[in-house]
DNA sequence: TTATGGTTTCAGTGTCGAACGAAACCGATC
DNA sequence: GATCGGTTTCGTTCGACACTGAAACCATAA
């Protein structure tokens, strides 16, 4: 007879961990599968799993959890432990990863100001022309300064905190 | 003999057009011909473009340019404009908007918050479980009250500039 | 009223990618 | 060696959605 490794408890526990796998579906474009592995690895206990274990928690294919596993610690928000005389892999949740993978996100949005830039520099003789783009400019530039002085405070902070 | 509104002139001008669609496809989800319409928007000379003139510029069908620029104008980004004796509606980007979306799209990140919380009561028992929520949970809570601060200053900055 | 741009609606097409499940693979144990 | 979990690879299915093009629609001008 199989122990299956404690499946999603409660039902209430499932309908969280769906809220934040649609949470991640909607506003990062990440696969369900992948949002509800990171969600269910946020409160399992013990904190470690193995794929099997996550296949069977979640219901989900071991083909599908091996790629969405994957994809999480390419991401860097999960790991993947493995041990001498033990075949299996154990995956979990890096946490504190958390607000690089923010900040990241944050990174990426900032990145459009080069491609404004350019196009400034490409447009810069007509004046209407340019005068759109130089707004959305001076916004970026304000921006591109904001951002990483936002994280320079959150190392400050959260030093100071632990 | 039909006179084409200015057709992406240069070569460098409808490559400066897919790059920024790539953009906006790559991190925001947009699809391809919505990204190109508000690009062109921003460079086109004059500003306002009639449907038609949207679809002839990027050729893409006037069906795709309907719906494209219908979820721009949904998004805020793009405005739509009619006369009394012109039948056609003239749209045009609001450039000063853009502060806007990313200052929304930021705020959805920020959301979690909530989610985060509600599973921290959920699970405040198990000692175990909490501490990685509660991780997570104390970045939030100090980016909730980063962010509405780092538009307060933009609203500030730029006020002070103008 | 009809004719004339222009815009929207809608059914159909093609593509992309999420998810599955079976087969191959890999390490460790017996 | 053979066996046994566990993991990855791979071909396939399925659904979503971007895009098209034609037909319907609408407002203005003749």
């Amino acid at each position: 007879m199989v122990e299956y490794t404690q499946r999603t408890d409660r039902p209430a526990m499932s309908e969280w961990i769906e809220q934040m796998a649609a949470y991640f579906e909607s506003t990062e474009g990440m696969p369900l599968i992948a949002g509800r592995v990171l969600a269910f690895l946020l409160i399992c206990d013990p904190p470690e799993r193995t794929a099997a274990e996550l296949s069977h928690a979640l219901s989900a294919s071991t083909g599908s959890i091996s790629t969405n596993v994957r994809f999480l610690v390419r991401l860097g928000i999960v790991s993947k432990t493995t041990r001498q005389g033990r075949e299996a892999a154990l995956y979990r949740v890096e946490e504190h990863r958390w607000p690089e993978l923010v900040s990241a996100r944050m990174h990426r949005m900032v990145e459009l100001e080069s491609l404004i830039d350019s196009g400034l520099r490409m447009f810069s003789g007509q004046g209407e022309r340019a005068r759109r783009l130089r707004t959305v400019h001076e916004f970026y530039q304000w921006l591109s300064e904001e951002i990483p002085e936002l994280w320079r405070r959150w190392e400050r902070d959260s030093r100071r905190r632990s």
